[in-house]
Formats: C-alpha cells, structure tokens, sequence
DNA sequence: CCATCCTGAACGAGCGTTCAGTCAGCGGAG
DNA sequence: CTCCGCTGACTGAACGCTCGTTCAGGATGG
C-alpha cells in the first residue's frame, strides 16, 4: 500500500464525529454481517442497528460497499497491530512463530465471525478495494516468512521455502474458524497445539525426511 | 447421512429428462456461481444458461436454494468417487497420504471456481441441507482420518489426534484455491510439493520434538 | 437565522416466484 | 388418413416485495 489509505468521501464535516459514526457503524455491520453474511444483511438493519436513520447513515458512506470497507480495515489494523506486538517480545525462532501462530489463533477466535466474512465475501469488493486488502495480507505473511527466514539461518528450520510456508502456516490458522463445525469436541488450546505440532514436525515425526519424495 | 439424500421435488414427471435438465442446470449455475456468486447471479441468468425458461426452470427446482444443493451434491459425489479410487490403488501409508494430498489438490486445481462457491456461499444453505453437507465432509476427512490411523499403527507416523490430523491436512489442501492471489508465483506442483513436505515433516526437520512445548 | 446534522417517505430497479396460456406429440375414433 | 382431445413440457409477462439510494424538509444549537 504506496498510497496512504484513501479515506472514505463523507458530507459531514466533523471529522471527530466521522470517526465516531464511523465506529458505531463498524461495530452494528459486523455482528450482522458475521449473522447473516453482507449481501442478505440490509443498509436498513444497519441503520437500525447503528442508531442512525438510513439517511444520516449515507452521509457517512457513499456506498453498502464502503460499510465492508470499513469492517475489513478495522480488522486487518487491529490483527497488524496486535501481531507485531507479539512477535517482537519472544526471542528464539521457535519460540517465536509458536507465539504468532498461538497469537493468530487467538485473534481468529475473538473475531471468528469477521474471518468468516473475510473469507466469504471479499469476492464482493471493487478491484481497487480487493488491492488495498491484499497489500494487507501480504504484510501478514511477510511478519512470518521473516520468523522462519531468521530460524532458517539459525538452524532451528529447514523450510525451503519461506515465503511458501509463512502463507501455508498462516492460512492453516484459518481451519479454526472456517471449520468450525469440524471442530465442535476440541478447544482453541488443543488446536493451537495441533497446529503448532503439525507445522514443527508434521505427522511423520522425522521419519523418511525430504528424499522420500524419489520413492514414487 | 443415514437416510437417502431426499430428492428435489419437481412437477415434470419424466425421471430421465428431470436428470438430464438437472444437469444442464448444474452446468450453467456452476459457472455462474463460480463467476459472480451465488447472491449475484440471478434465476433468470440460470435459466437463459441452461437454455430453458424461467417457468420451464422452476418445474425442476422448488427455489434459487435447490440450485446450489444441486450444485454441491455433484461436486461432493465428484470428489468422494475420485478420491476412493485414488487411495485404494497406493500402499503403504505415506505414498496413500501423498496419493490423497495430490489428488485432493488436484480436484481442487480443476474445480477451483467450485471451491470458492462451497466456502462462500455454504452459509447460504437452511439447517438442513447444511447437514447434508457436513455429512459429506466427514466421510472425506475419514478417509484421511484412516490413512493416518493405518499409519500410526505401522509406526510411519506419529500423530497424536489423528481426527484433528486429517482435518487440518484437508484444510489446508483449500490453500490452492482460497489464497490464489497470493500463490500467484507457485504453480500446482509446487505447491503440492510444499503441502505435502510440511504435513510429512513440518518445517522444523525433525528438531526438537513434542517435548519443546515445556520451553515456554 | 444560518449551518449542520438528521429524518424517513419515496423512487426505480431488480429480485425470486407464479401461472394463464401455448404448443408439440400421441392414441383412439370416425 | 384425418381429426380431435388430451397430456405434459414449456413460455414469459406479471406480481409482490425488498433492495440501495436520494432528497425535500425538520430539528437543533450557536
């Protein structure tokens, strides 16, 4: 993302009160949002939801689409800024990615229903919001590609692709509230470790290590 | 899925041709659905796809909803049919994990559009069909689930949960069509490559097993 | 009494769904 | 062979509804 965020056109003038607004809509899209998914959610019950009438709502916004704007951006800064708190504390590579992945979890947890929504309805986005999400996403990974780069040097990995592995470790994060209904008996602590373990070690324990792949 | 999947209910009696239309219908909607969305793609565009009329379409479908229970119907049936086949064939538990891994992805590389359709719109679907559905995905994770229990038995591997195991595993063959954008560079062998290696091995190459939990 | 913010009825478009009507094909009666 | 009536599949205009969006007018406070 060159370009600062393009900020949202509004009517109002107050720009105190365009953040408020802002917030009070974000918080009332994203529980109905996270219900019913954006297209079967209506301005009108948003309005409702964000004590605004419909017409005080589109002098914040110029369109529904800038509503899931503004829920995917405030998501995304609060995931970019809660990681990089996290994996700057812990120190050895292991260590570390066990936190951001435990971290991950956590956050994927707390706001379960706005990955959901993430994942179901980015597709819904104009060209040039799509862009500005995926800059994000890019950050995201490049936080972990640089976590197993540094353990890579270190001798505490051996993946031969990081860039690869950081999207696969970060995606795999993702089971935890896409697949939700798979999951209903476990707990996000057991997950988290599944997920830890499987990404350390995977299922093969170290046997028949990479040359294995020449027996087929 | 204990009893049979219950039929769609339609006026046309001719059992052949109710198959035949169906198909076209699936055909039609696929594409569209894989374009634009289920929410976005309108009956009548279905309709003019499957070269029938709006009315003539509605003798084979009750609602908008039969379309895309019909749509996931196949494309589940597809996939549990190819992957049978795939995993009896190979034999010992690595090269059958390996076998699954790459045909799952593969069945995801040809039916990406479908994929993006599943996870998106599946929210869409009544309580019901929903079941179905689950249904479906639980007998696709225990084929996994299998592999990895003969495995464990054998001593190839060594997962702890083998349930938690192949739900993960299935999961994150998803990345290829879920994160397209970021995996631009890879191409399918690729990446199958990168899967298959991190599930195998993780990317710790076998250092510091299980018992580094108690580092932290 | 203006500037600023808010209200909610109204608008046009598009949706999923229906149904009165059309028509081809077929079997039996003349 | 021709005609008739009938069945079963198809047509597409019409219906009722809800949607996203707008805007003339009301309220409020400085």
């Amino acid at each position: 993302m060159p370009a600062a965020v393009r900020q949202i056109e509004t009517v109002v003038k107050d720009r105190a009160l365009i953040e408020r607004r802002h917030v009070q809509i974000c918080d009332a899209a994203l529980h109905l949002f996270a219900r019913k998914g954006y297209h079967l959610t209506s301005v009108r019950e948003i309005a409702q939801a964000a004590h605004l009438s419909v017409g005080a709502l589109y002098t914040y916004i110029k369109s529904k689409e800038d509503i899931l704007l503004l829920v995917y951006r405030r998501i995304l800064n609060l995931f970019q800024v809660k990681m990089s708190e996290t994996i700057v504390e812990s120190g050895d590579p292991t260590a570390q990615l066990r936190a951001g992945i435990e971290a991950t979890l956590t956050l994927y947890d707390d706001y379960h229903d706005l990955i959901l929504v993430l994942y179901q309805e980015s597709h819904t986005l104009r060209k040039e919001a799509l862009q500005q999400l995926f800059g994000v996403d890019r950050q995201y990974v490049s936080m972990f590609q640089a976590i197993i780069e540094r353990g890579n040097r270190k001798g505490h990995f051996v993946a031969e692709d990081p860039n690869l592995a950081a999207i696969m470790i970060l995606f795999l994060c993702a089971v935890w509230p896409l697949k939700r209904w798979n999951l209903k008996k476990y707990d996000l602590a057991t997950v988290s470790d599944g997920v830890v373990g499987i990404l350390l070690n995977g299922i093969g324990g170290g046997h028949g290590l990479r040359n294995d792949r020449a027996a087929d």
